[in-house]
DNA sequence: ATGACCAGATTGGTTAACCAGTTATTCTCC
DNA sequence: GGAGAATAACTGGTTAACCAATCTGGTCAT
């Protein structure tokens, strides 16, 4: 059995996708019930041949997405989830791959649209006054002439705050950061158009300020239209 | 100074916390440039008197977020982000609540009527076949009067795979088992409307197999409706 | 002066021993 | 024979020592 160190197309290295695939299988030999609990980290990195680190590593990928659950100095179990369900969910995790740049800003728009309604629909004063606090740093930044990727991003952050939706704003929080690195890659963001951002930025506070949700999505829509066009028109 | 292990409000330990923020303070007090190199896990731990282990937990956290990289044997280094764009997102990372149960309602039945778009509007003869499959995996468990939450759960799943979207089909991946384990608890999922569900997701297939989106999204709120409601008139 | 090169220090990653709780078992006493 | 307590085995988590790749500084031949 080859072990390559290799990453694979979702960020897995090889060996944790085999383990993965090895804990799916024993899963489904020993029929187990939701809720029950695993062999023991020790036990299962003898029966696979590998070390006990590289189990742990495995576990906590998989409890990252909710299908198991360690409990110290007792055990890990597998969460509340059909024996059919929990099989899909590994068989899906093993071979997603690595989102492309399209994906994510096919998925940023998207995420902003619904997000800035929200943060329009439920903001409080605090939440105005940070929104408009980050369009101001955004506006003097660029005003001068520097480069304010970093102020639009927070500007972005703090309406993602604003919807109270915790849920939203974590996808939001994961999918940023991925997509500003790539940029300059990508010759997506023209510096040129930093200056007319100003404005389209005003219109989103604006909007959200006097709880207009359609509005604001509208306008959030217009900052977007080039990114938009990058993902629909090519 | 004390570090207790209790899980905080977002699942991080608080100790994790308080290591995240002073990594950040030591960002700020150096004023680290973009791709610069964090000094070592070992005078990290010295410094702020926790192990070794702990620096390496608060450092893959952050890594998860895109905000660091670690090279093996060579060291960890701050993405290419302006100082002020890591601050705000350290910061948001940090305060960022657990999703409460309408939250994830609310995101997942947005995610999934962009999802089932896509999927209408891209899917392969692959995609198609997983997902009618699915869907007569559900149609035959339900009408056998037997318990059939996981084929459901498959089925949209296999929706999201044809969306083309890895980016959205991860999200969909990270807030489904949370939905799903706590169903129960919410009593939101009546067994009774299964029979019902049926011909709901026939129509979503029929739509997406003919290629309309607009539709196959009507389709697809028209089944999350008891859902909605849940989400939206309460 | 300059470039190739080598040894030692430094790096993140890995491993194995250890720890504090939990759980199963056995032994005792009624 | 059965309930309760003591105990041994086992659990995931933590820690510290170890590893191999890498970086750094100086040295030496050119």
């Amino acid at each position: 059995m080859r072990t390559e160190d290799i990453k694979g197309m979702n960020g897995l290295a090889s060996k944790e996708k085999f383990i993965i695939s090895e804990i799916r299988d024993l899963i489904n030999a020993k029929n187990f019930e939701p809720g029950e609990k695993l062999p023991s980290e020790r036990l299962l990195a003898e029966k696979l041949n590998v070390t006990r680190g590289s189990i742990r590593n495995a576990i906590q990928k998989l409890e990252q997405y909710g299908l198991l659950k360690s409990m110290p100095q007792s055990g890990t179990f597998v969460s509340d989830l059909e024996r059919t369900a929990l099989n899909g969910m590994i068989d899906q995790i093993l071979t997603l791959p690595t989102p492309d740049f399209k994906s994510l800003v096919e998925t940023r728009i998207f995420l902003e649209l619904k997000i800035v309604k929200f943060a329009a629909a439920r903001h409080t004063e605090e939440d105005m006054a940070e929104i408009e606090q980050a369009q101001l740093n955004y506006r003097t930044k660029t005003l001068a002439g520097e480069d304010s990727v970093a102020e639009d991003l927070l500007f972005h952050l703090a309406i993602a705050k604003a919807s109270h939706n915790a849920s939203l704003q974590r996808l939001m929080l994961s999918i940023t950061p991925q997509i500003i690195t790539n940029f300059e890659k990508y010759h997506v963001c023209k510096n040129n158009t930093a200056i007319s951002a100003i404005e389209e930025h005003e219109e989103v506070v604006k909007a959200i300020r006097t709880k207009r949700p359609e509005l604001a999505e509208v306008k959030m829509k217009d900052h977007f239209s080039v990114l938009y066009q990058y993902c629909y028109e090519t």
